[in-house]
Formats: C-alpha cells, structure tokens, sequence
DNA sequence: CGCTTGATTGATGCCATTCAACATGGGTGG
DNA sequence: CCACCCATGTTGAATGGCATCAATCAAGCG
C-alpha cells in the first residue's frame, strides 16, 4: 500500500531549470495544445519570461498535498500521477497527466493533491503568483484553463463510477482500454504501461495482487497477452469492451 | 440499485419558467455567491435577459448524461444531485450542488452527468449558447467560474480517496460529517439529511443494507442519534472524525 | 553470484453484497 | 379516524469477492 516514498525526493528547484529561453517556445513540442496555444506570439514571450524548464527523474514528487501552493506547470514531456493519501498511507491515484497538460492549483492557497513524476519529465514551471496575475490579464489563457479544468472534472467524475460501482475485473477491462486508447502500441500491438502493478491498484482502488490476478485470468482466457513487466497486447478489444461493463 | 426511474419526468421547460425580471437580480438569495456576484450592476441585468427562472420538484432530472448541452444554470434554492450509471443500471452520485452552485456543462456540446432535483428547487436557467457568448465577453464572470470549477475538482478528487480506500464505516462517518457541515442542524442538534438511503449509498458507492447497517452500528455505539427517517444528531463528533479516518 | 525489487500465485479470513423477511410510517380513501 | 397500502428502511443469514498474509518466481544490478 506505500508507494516508493524512499525513491520520492524534493525536486529542489534542480540545478537543470533554466529561464526559459525568448524563443523557446516556437521550438516547444506543446506549444499548439497546452494552455498557452492561443496567446499571442507576443503574450506567449512575456509569459515564458515567467517561467523556465524543469527536468524530473521518475519518482521524483514536484508538490506536495496540503503544503502551500507556489508553483504551477505545464507538462512538456513525460507522465506525472496526482494522489491523495489516508493518514494511515492508504494512496488513490486521482489524476494522471502526460505532455501539454497543466498541473498544480492556480488561483488558490493550497495545494489539494500531491504531484509525482511516474516517468522522467519535463516541465514548464511558473510561481503561481505570477501566473495568477498574467492569467488575470489574459483572458485567452483564462478560457483555456477553464476548458481544461472542465474536461478534467468531467473525466474525474467518469472515474467515479469506476471507483464506486465497479468490480475489479470491470475496473481493470476499463483501465487497459484506456491505455489502449491514450498510448500508441508498437508494431507488434504492444502497449509499454508507464505504471507499475502498483500504481494501477493506486488508480483503480485495489490492491496489487487484485490486478495481478485479473491481468493472469484475461491472460489465461485469451483476451490479453503480457509481454515483460509492463507490456500488454489487447488481443481481443470487443470482450474486453464487455467485460468493462459487466457483461 | 435502481433510483426512482419511475419518479424522474423530463423538466419540459415548465410553465412556471419566466424571465428572470429587470431587477429580479437585486433579490436574488444567492446574487454574492453565484458565479454572477463580481459582475457590475448592468451586466448583471444583461444576462439576467437571457435567463429565467424554472421551478423544479423533488425527483425532476433537468438534464441527462449523455444528451446535448443545452442549457446551464445557477441554483438559487434547493439541492440536486449529478449522478452517472452503468449499462445495466448502477448508479454513482458524482456531486451534490447547493444554492448558489452552478450546473451544466458551459463551453461543451455534451452533458457529461444526469443533474436531478433531490428536493424543489428553483434555477436560474440559460441557454448555453448565449451564457457560453456572455462568458467569453466577461473576464470577471469567467473567472468566477473557473475559480468554482477548480474547487468543484478539488472536491472530487478528494471524494475519489473515500470511494477507492475507504472501508463502509470509514465512508459512512465521513459522509455524516460533510453534512454536519454543510448543513444547520435544529435546535436540538437534528440534521435532516436531504438524501434518502439508496442516495446515500449512491454517493458512497455502497449498497443501501451497508448504509442502514452502519447507521445502526453507529447509533448502538452512541456517535450519533437517529430521529425519524431522515433526521440524524451527531453525538460525539470526535469519535466520528476518529471513524472516518479509519482509526 | 547473492541481493533487491517487482510480480505472480496460493491459502485463509473478513467484510460487503446478496437474497430475503420483516418493520415502520406517511399517505389515502372508505 | 382508522385500516390499509406501499414505499422506505431495518435486520438476518449465507455467499463470495477482495484483502491480507505469505511464499515463490523473475529480473536487474552491484
């Protein structure tokens, strides 16, 4: 139930962040779908002045639950995961972010959820006060958030009903079609998970020989192959489709 | 497992619509806290034109997951619930609003979540597309609702903690306690709960024999006081927050 | 090689669900 | 007003799914 919170270390503002350089962003490979996409060229310039580049190692934690919020990001490269935690250590996964998406708690005092890189990443990090204020004069990157933060209620509300109503066969059918359709298999139709057994017991409120078990029983009936550690092929779509929903 | 199917009628856009009138605004309960509050004084009436009011009873859905968004609005009495379901009728309760809150989904072209009167209510309604062209025209409403937004997700992601780790008795006494503060118990301490039982295992993701039975439970052991059907009297608060972290 | 970490498999027990019977109480009509 | 009814809530017993505890297996690495 504890997560590698030996391997979780500050990222202490690392020697790799640097200002962001001016023109930086014409070369960023997020520029057309993060939050910043319909700035204007001078607009975009101005807010890169406010921020700079991050480079996480994996397991490296950037914000903490509950501790004051002071920066604010976007995703350029990598996966982060955002969790809560029981005080007796209990962990669920309430988000997973990749690139072009946007973390931390803009507009507010604390930080709710605590933010983790699950692959090496990197960010684009700005102190929050200073996005606060730009993101106030800028109305086109407020609409963006807004957009943003309503698509992410939306799709955490969607996970609710997992959370709640769901049997761990549905919950681990649902989370390989969801995997399926956000990550790109190789040739072979190989999907490389960037979560351990643990993490996805993390994001689906099991445990990790629940996920285990089921992931060995769609095996044994044919409808998925494990390939290594983190490698699955979904070999039959259509009854993993039935079987997310309880069919 | 099934919620007052039977019950549900289609908010047909009732008689008692009207528009919202001129000044209305100016006696409205919730004008300081509605996503409208920082709006000057014409602007308010501006879009206090492209809305009306609607009456709703106990048990009337205004909008159903999956259909167009079409409209969105702010509540100005009463309680409602936002709910999703499976294939074969399990329901998750994924929010509960308040006066004051906002419903729908603005700057969308689904609805993502059924919305449905818990007791009568009165709305403040708006055809989307005319909000969604107001909003984009002030800053200060749009920020408002961004500001709802990023809580309404900061909530539900601390609610996703309570359904994917939380044993029954742990998510019961969490439960008791968010109403306690939500809302004003009597003179004698009774807090009349605005949910029936199945809704209350709706929102917790259990079944309603898990909800009665850890009522009991907790009642037999002197934490709180059961009166009438809906009334409940926290007894030792203490003890409960110590239940509801597990302890 | 041993050691460590992550994943799988097995055995057991418990808690929540399921199925079922029963209680309560609010509302209605005779 | 009371008897009746139906929806809602409570309680009981049995089942089973998932967690827990624990052993084994498989890789990666110094």
């Amino acid at each position: 139930m504890d997560m590698q919170i030996d391997m979780a270390q500050k990222a202490a503002l690392p020697s790799s962040a640097r200002p962001c350089p001016r023109q930086g962003c014409d070369r960023c490979d997020v520029r057309t779908r993060a939050i910043c996409a319909d700035l204007s060229d001078d607009d975009r310039i101005a807010l890169s002045r406010i921020g700079r580049r991050v480079t996480l190692h994996a397991g490296q934690t950037v914000m903490w639950e509950g501790d004051d919020s002071t920066v604010v990001a976007n995703v350029i490269e990598g996966t982060l995961k955002l969790a809560t935690s029981t005080g007796d250590g209990r962990e669920q996964i309430v988000g997973v972010v990749y690139a072009s998406d946007f973390i931390g708690r803009p507009f507010g005092v604390r930080t709710p959820h605590s933010v983790t890189a699950l692959t090496d990443a990197r960010l684009c990090l700005f102190p929050r006060g200073a996005f606060d204020g730009f993101a106030r004069d800028h109305g086109a990157l407020q609409h963006r958030l807004l957009q943003r933060t309503l698509d992410d209620l939306d799709r955490t509300r969607d996970w609710m009903l997992l959370l709640g109503r769901k049997a761990a066969r549905e919950k681990v059918a649902t989370f390989l079609l969801d995997m399926g359709r956000r990550l790109r298999p190789d040739r072979d139709g190989v999907i490389d998970l960037p979560l351990s057994r643990q993490q996805i017991a993390d994001i689906l409120g099991i445990t990790i020989e629940t996920v285990s078990r089921q992931f060995s029983e769609l095996k044994r009936q044919g409808v998925i192959a494990l390939v290594g550690r983190r490698g699955v092929r979904l070999v039959d779509t259509a009854m993993l489709e039935d079987l997310a929903e309880g069919i």
